[in-house]
RNA sequence: GGGCCCGUAGCCUAGCCAGGAUAGGGCGCUGGCCUUCUAAGCCAGAUGUCGCAGGUUCGAGUCCUGCCGGGCCCGCCA
């Protein structure tokens, strides 16, 4: 970490001082201690950088008129002016309104750009603390599509936010290789894999997709068949057998694709955790001794769940949300873990709260050279992983109140700091036109698989770099396609907040134009062509950046640190796509004012040369770092 | 029956948690700008009962209550 320099924060905080000493002045006592002075961007820059609205709190409490308690505070300001703030306005009925000493802030904000290149935006929030991204967690059955892949978009944002402000990120990808879907694949495979013909452009996930989609529908119309999927189910229980190991085949012939597909959005894992391991580790057991520790974890003695063992929620106000009983039942009568009660346990070793015999080996090397691993029977005991001080699962909306459920149990087993530290990250899915959900089972993801989306963006991509740029190689053209391609897509699953719900629109998914990465990527295509015309580089003088885009441009900048800082901490990462929407309009509407290259004489030339600078490589770090969208050489 | 989420122009969306000054964008539509740094861009224009009704407040898209519409959840299933 070079700096942790804050310029927005450093004005804003110069601004509080400004009213904390007019409070201290007049005797004006704090409501709270949190009390934060009402501090906002007005809504138009001509009404300053920011402004308060004070004076109208303060007037019910002081029975003054909110004009004369805004006047008192200036009067006291005058008296004691900011070398960052340029003056003070008070504006009817009573706002307080602060404008920057630009001559001042421009040469601090573009120096620290400049100064600490791409770790411009980093904090030390989160060093020396470790948190685990969970997400993806695809049933390992048919290709991800596109509602798995907002969930993969949305943690791979995550992880590299956390990275940003100083966290050790661990990325985490749980597979499902022991529920009934893999076994409906195995029979599929076994029975219907002649008839279902792989065709040489079929990946695998796709081609076992269409066998586990057909297998799913010839089970529902013969339910006689559900007998040989119990055995399979059986089979791959005791494990050792032909079939296990065909599952274990299967599973990974569809992970590979799922991995291939992640990776061609910059999408990267450290650890694929196997739910078979899970199983065999003996991690449940050990949870489950820890529970029973607590005086809320029992076993009902009689009644309709009598040897069952549950956890009282009763704690948390009786019946805890919607659910039906006041306990959750974690062990069966039949002595076999529930749902809940595994994920209590997995949350646990997540925190290392329970260790388990977890074995550890080497997947493979990731596209971005970061080595992936996964948990095996056959691997070694490798402390590194879990061990989390902070976690967040990305994980569909309609897990909300499973999730409560086992942050709430980590609160009554007496875990407070992991329940604290737990984070449901949920989103809303990606739903077909006509507002149909997508379904493995019927088949509704063909078509509208991610590769499906990725490979029409390229085919379209591929179109316009030929249309305007004829003359590069076919090489490069592909590649600048693909880059546009994908950006295109994971910015549109990025760009909007994760609780509202996404209708696929061909239209806005494969867009290249308006709020769309392409437009981003353009800008920054466009500032580095002005940057490798410019030769040299003479003596800036920064006061000369007074035209309003300019000023726009670099007030926007300056609020990248505590944009980033604000969308990691609260989990808004759509803050991050919209930001580099903002400055890229910012920088194309003085690109289209003022020249940089022939700009009137060497100084200001020079200044603007490092303003732009400082706008690419701005946007880079958010796009590129932040969301993990590629920028194209040429456009 | 209970709980959670969404409802902002023809379509999509930001703003809502921490209430303030003319409700920001984008798509589409109309018109303009490539003999000066890449037109995947920029400028101008039209399009709004911020779901409805109350309430709190000097002030409500934002907070509270009720309702309407849409989605989801409430199992010894996974």
């Amino acid at each position: 970490m070079v700096s942790l320099v804050d310029p927005w924060g450093i004005f804003k905080k110069s601004v509080v001082e400004v009213l904390e000493s007019s409070f201290k002045n007049n005797n004006w006592s704090k409501p709270d201690k949190d009390f934060n002075f009402y501090i906002e961007v007005p809504p138009d820059s001509k009404l300053g950088d920011l402004s308060s609205t004070i004076a109208f709190k303060a007037a019910k409490i002081l029975k003054e008129k909110p004009i004369s308690i805004a006047s008192k505070i200036l009067r006291d300001y005058e008296l004691n002016p900011n070398k960052l703030i340029e003056r003070v306005d008070v504006v009817e009925p009573g706002y307080l309104n602060f404008y920057i000493k630009w001559s001042e802030y421009s040469k601090l904000v573009l120096e620290t750009i400049l100064n600490e290149g791409d770790s411009y935006g980093s904090s030390d929030v989160g060093v020396g603390k470790k948190v685990i991204v969970e997400h993806t967690s695809a049933n390992p059955t048919k290709p991800i599509h596109l509602g798995t892949m907002r969930c993969a978009v949305l943690g791979d944002i995550t992880a590299r936010l956390l990275r940003k402000i100083g966290y050790n990120v661990e990325v985490q990808n749980y597979m499902d290789d022991l529920g009934r879907q893999v076994a409906v694949l195995a029979w599929g495979y076994q029975n219907l894999s002649g008839e279902i013909e792989k065709k040489p452009e079929y990946k695998d996930d796709y081609w076992l997709g269409l066998i586990y989609t057909a297998a799913a529908q010839k089970i529902e119309e013969k339910p006689e068949l559900e007998e040989s999927i119990k055995n399979i189910l059986k089979k791959m229980e005791e494990g050792g057998n032909e079939y296990s190991d065909l599952v274990q085949k299967l599973v990974y012939m569809v992970v590979k694709g799922h991995l291939e597909t992640a990776a061609r959005m910059n999408i990267f894992y450290d650890l694929l955790i196997w739910e078979k391991d899970i199983v065999r580790s003996g991690l449940f057991k050990e949870a489950l001794s820890k529970m029973l520790k607590s005086p809320h974890v029992y076993r009902i003695e009689e009644g309709e769940d009598a040897n069952c063992i549950v956890i009282d929620m009763s704690p948390l106000g009786e019946p805890y949300k919607s659910l039906k009983k006041s306990y959750k039942i974690l062990v069966r009568s039949d002595g076999v873990s529930t749902y809940t009660g595994k994920d209590i346990a997995f949350q646990m070793w997540k925190f290392g709260l329970a260790e388990a015999d977890l074995k550890f080996r080497v997947f493979g090397v990731q596209k971005n050279g970061r080595i992936l691993m996964e948990t095996s029977q056959d691997g070694e005991a490798n402390r590194s992983f879990g061990h989390a001080d902070k976690v967040v699962n990305v994980i569909g909306y309609e897990q909300a109140l499973p999730q409560q459920v086992v942050y709430q149990a980590l609160k009554i087993m007496g875990y407070e700091e992991a329940y604290k530290n737990s984070y449901h990250l949920s989103f809303q899915w990606v739903w077909l036109p006509e507002q149909v959900a997508f379904s493995g089972r019927k088949g509704t993801w063909i078509g509208f698989h991610a590769d499906a989306v990725l490979d029409k963006a390229l085919q379209l991509a591929m179109e316009e770099v030929e249309k305007r740029n004829p003359e590069i190689d076919l090489e490069l053209k592909k590649k600048i396609a693909e880059v546009i391609a994908s950006g295109a897509v994971k910015f549109y699953l990025a760009k909007y907040s994760p609780e509202k719900k996404i209708v696929i629109d061909w239209k806005e998914a494969i867009n290249f134009e308006g709020d769309s990465a392409p437009y981003i990527q353009y800008t920054i295509v466009r500032i580095n062509s002005i940057l490798s015309k410019a030769e040299h580089i003479g003596e800036p003088d920064y006061s000369l950046l007074k035209d309003e885009t300019e000023i726009d441009i670099i007030r926007e900048l300056s609020k990248f640190p505590s944009t980033v800082k604000e969308a990691a901490e609260t989990y808004q990462y759509h803050l991050i796509p919209h930001y580099c929407l903002t400055l890229a309009n910012k920088f194309n509407v003085f690109y289209h004012k003022l020249p940089v290259l022939k700009a009137e004489n060497d100084a200001l030339r020079a200044a603007r040369l490092n303003l732009i600078k400082a706008v690419a490589q701005t946007l880079k770090i958010g796009l590129k770092d932040l969301i993990g969208i590629d920028i194209p050489v040429k456009m």
